[in-house]
DNA sequence: TATAGTTGTCTATATCAATAGACAAATTTT
DNA sequence: AAAATTTGTCTATTGATATAGACAACTATA
C-alpha cells in the first residue's frame, strides 16, 4: 500500500496526512489502543516536517479519535467506523445492532415545496408538484452518523412530518399511511466533500468526506414513495452492501 | 441545497468551489454544454475573490471538465459521469453498455507476496501463504475509471496474471483455472481522498477523491477466490446498486 | 538518579492561498 | 462604431501552510 503526499494540491498536507492515519487506523495498520510511531518516524515516513505531522494529529485529536500525552506517546482511541448495512430492505435502525447501544432520528426541518425536476422525475409526479422535504440526521451512540434529504408526495403523506418528529422512524411513519412494506427501487453511489450544513449537522472538521447515497423507495407494486439523498461522514461509516 | 465554503479547513477555498462546481454540474443545476455563469457572479454566490473562482475554473480546465473562452465565457463540457453497476453478479464490462463505446482493462503490474492479515482473512488462508497481487486499471474510452488491486491464492491461480495480461479480463482469467461462475460475497464501500499512486495511475489532480470498494469473490458454494480493493474516481463515476 | 525518548512550545523564515485593484483582450450587444 | 460584458494578466498585500531549529516538560527505563 503506497502512502504519499501531493504537494501544492489545494489539499494542505496536514489535511492529507491526517486523512492517511484514519485510513491507516482503518485497515488496522494501527491497531486501536495501541501508540502511533512517534512524531519525528511518522515525519520521515511522509516525508515532511514534525510540525506539519503534529497539525494531523492535532486534527485527529480535535475529532476524537486520537489522543496525545506528553512523555508518553499518541494513541489511537478505539472508535470503530459503522459499517451500515444497505440494500433493497436497508431501514436506518435494522443491522447495526451490536454495534451501537443507542440509535435514533432526529427530525431537523420539513417543509412543503414544489417539486425540482430531480425530485419530481425520481417519485414519477408532475414538474412543480407539491412535495414534503424531510430533513433528518441519523444518531448511533450520540454521534451523528447520516444526514438524509427525503421527498414524499404531499398529497398522500400530508403530515409525515409530524408522524416523523413523533415516532423518529420513516419506517412506522410510513405505515400510519397505510405503506406496510417498501423496497429499494435503486440506490446510486458517489462521494464529495462535505458542504458547510453537512459540516455543522454532522459534526465534521472541515475538508471531511461524505459518501452520498441517491435512492427511490417503492412499494411492492412498484409505486415510488420516497426519493432520499443521504450523505454519510466517511470517517465515521461505512457502507455494507448486502445481497439482496 | 446549501452552496457553502469553509476556511482554515486544510482544504483550499478554490478546490472546494471545484468541488462543488463538479457537484452543480453532476445534478444538474449547470446544464451540459451552457455557461457557467461569470466569474464575478461566481465569486458573489460563494462569498470569495474573483481571482479564487478562477483558480477554481482553471483546475477544472486543467482536468477537462470546463472550456473557458476569453470575452464568451466559460462552457461546461459535456461527459457524464459514468454509472458503475455493482452487486452480486457485478462484472468489469457488463453493464456499460451504451455508456462507453470502447473499454478495458490493463494489468499494470503483478508479484508475488506473502499474504497480509487482512488478505489472508479474507480469502480464509493462513497468514504468510503466497498470494498473487494484480494491479489493474479499468478504462473507459480511453479514460481511467477504476484501479483495483486483487489477491488470489498463488497456488491455485499460478499464471493468472499471464492470462489477465492476455485476455484483459478477470472473468475469462478465472475460467482458465475452472471458475466458470462467481459471485461477490461481501462489498464495503468507503471514500477518501486520492492517494498519490492512485493520482498518477486514474489521472487525477490531487485532492481528488475515489471511492474505494472492498469485495470479496466466491465460487457458488462458498468457496473465497478473489479478494479486491477498487478505487473509482468519484468525479468520474457513480456507483448504482442493482438488487441481486 | 541519570538518560533516552517523546510530546509541547516558542521563534524565525519561506512558500502557497486568498484578497484587492487595475487594466488588457476578446466577444457580444446596442 | 461604441458600449457592455466577460475572460486574461499583472502588481501588491495579507494570512494560512510548511519548514527549520532550539529547548522545555513529561515519561519510562537503564
Amino acid at each position: 500500500m503506497v502512502n504519499s503526499i501531493e504537494r501544492r494540491s489545494g489539499v494542505s498536507l496536514w489535511r492529507q496526512i491526517a486523512d492517511q492515519i484514519l485510513h491507516s487506523i482503518a485497515i488496522g495498520d494501527f491497531a486501536e489502543n495501541a501508540a502511533l510511531p512517534p512524531e519525528m518516524a511518522l515525519a520521515e515516513r511522509y516525508g515532511v516536517n514534525r510540525h506539519t505531522v503534529r497539525s494531523a494529529i492535532a486534527a485527529l485529536v480535535q475529532e476524537g479519535v486520537l489522543r496525545a500525552e506528553q512523555g508518553r506517546g499518541t494513541f489511537v482511541l478505539s472508535r470503530k467506523r459503522l459499517s451500515y448495512p444497505i440494500g433493497t430492505r436497508t431501514r436506518f435502525s435494522a443491522g447495526l445492532q451490536g454495534q451501537a447501544s443507542e440509535r435514533r432520528s432526529v427530525l431537523l426541518e420539513a417543509a412543503v415545496e414544489p417539486a425540482s425536476r430531480r425530485v419530481a422525475d425520481a417519485l414519477s409526479l408532475a414538474r412543480g408538484s407539491e412535495v414534503i422535504r424531510l430533513e433528518v440526521r441519523g444518531e448511533a451512540d450520540g454521534r451523528p452518523v447520516s444526514r438524509a434529504t427525503s421527498w414524499f408526495e404531499a398529497g398522500r403523506f400530508s403530515g409525515i412530518d409530524a408522524a416523523m418528529a413523533e415516532t423518529g422512524s420513516v419506517t412506522a411513519s410510513l405505515e400510519r399511511f397505510g405503506v406496510s412494506d417498501y423496497l429499494r427501487q435503486s440506490t446510486v453511489l458517489s462521494a464529495r466533500h462535505a458542504d458547510a450544513a453537512d459540516l455543522a449537522d454532522l459534526d465534521l472538521q472541515p475538508g471531511a468526506i461524505v459518501l452520498v447515497t441517491v435512492a427511490v423507495n417503492v412499494t411492492p407494486d412498484g409505486q415510488p414513495i420516497q426519493f432520499a439523498e443521504t450523505r454519510f461522514p466517511a470517517e465515521r461509516v461505512e457502507l455494507k452492501l448486502s445481497a439482496l
